[in-house]
DNA sequence: AAAATAGTTGAATAAACATTCAACTATTAA
DNA sequence: TTAATAGTTGAATGTTTATTCAACTATTTT
């Protein structure tokens, strides 16, 4: 990019690394769409309803219990889970069964959990 | 649990799946970690900015420059990110080289872009 | 020692977001 | 067809959090 476009005006500015980092950067969507993944995942509500769901399905009412929260908290999150592609669910009669989506989630759960043992 | 413990008051209720996820969840400090992971990178400006060190150390002027951001606001987000052990830094001279600080980051933010693009 | 530069920090503002509440829909049971 | 149950949803509330601004510190240059 031109100079005169730098946002900042420093002298310390290192023209090389600049480009370089720009030019391996992914673009704005894949970003967009990698942080909201993490961001996803980064909430402690969701993050339990991701563990209580990682080795079987359950309906809303079994994890509003094992979080000890309000269907309607638990609905809320749920929801946003669905729109983001990490979890799924099939309806049974009156019940609704909330299961993981994708086993990347459940691969990156476990990444993560090891990753934060050895620290 | 006792059942009259039990937050909801649905017949729906499956109290061996209940048992069997609240037996299998992480407790609540590893919990705590783990989102908290995901949500340090769950932020599009902390996720630019790990891209930005991917490959090499920058300084604040460099980063935000990568970014069109204000150094200010750059400098607050390092300083979460040094936080919470995900980057580093070193002084020289005037100024500060930030960079990754553990490989981990660098293999999630991998897997993550190779999971958005099998989506 | 004074001026300039690179970066940090606290307070203020505004935006994003989680939870609650109450009303609602969908399905089954009576 | 009415009542009961499981779950959803929109609005309101309070909390968290990203960015800006201005003042500050640390380091180097003159």
């Amino acid at each position: 990019m031109p100079k005169n476009e730098y946002i900042c005006d420093c002298n310390a500015v290192h023209y090389d690394a600049i480009e370089r980092a720009l030019k391996s950067m992914p673009d704005d969507e894949q970003l967009c769409r990698v942080a909201n993944f993490h961001k996803i995942i980064g909430d402690n509500t969701r993050c339990k309803i991701l563990f209580a769901l990682f080795s079987e399905e359950m309906c809303v009412c079994d994890i509003a219990n094992v979080l000890s929260m309000s269907k309607s908290s638990v609905s809320h999150q749920l929801s946003k889970l669905r729109e983001f592609g990490v979890v799924k669910c099939r309806r049974e009669g009156k019940e609704v069964y909330y299961s993981l989506d994708d086993d990347h989630v459940s691969s990156v759960l476990k990444l993560t959990l090891t990753h934060i043992e050895h620290k």
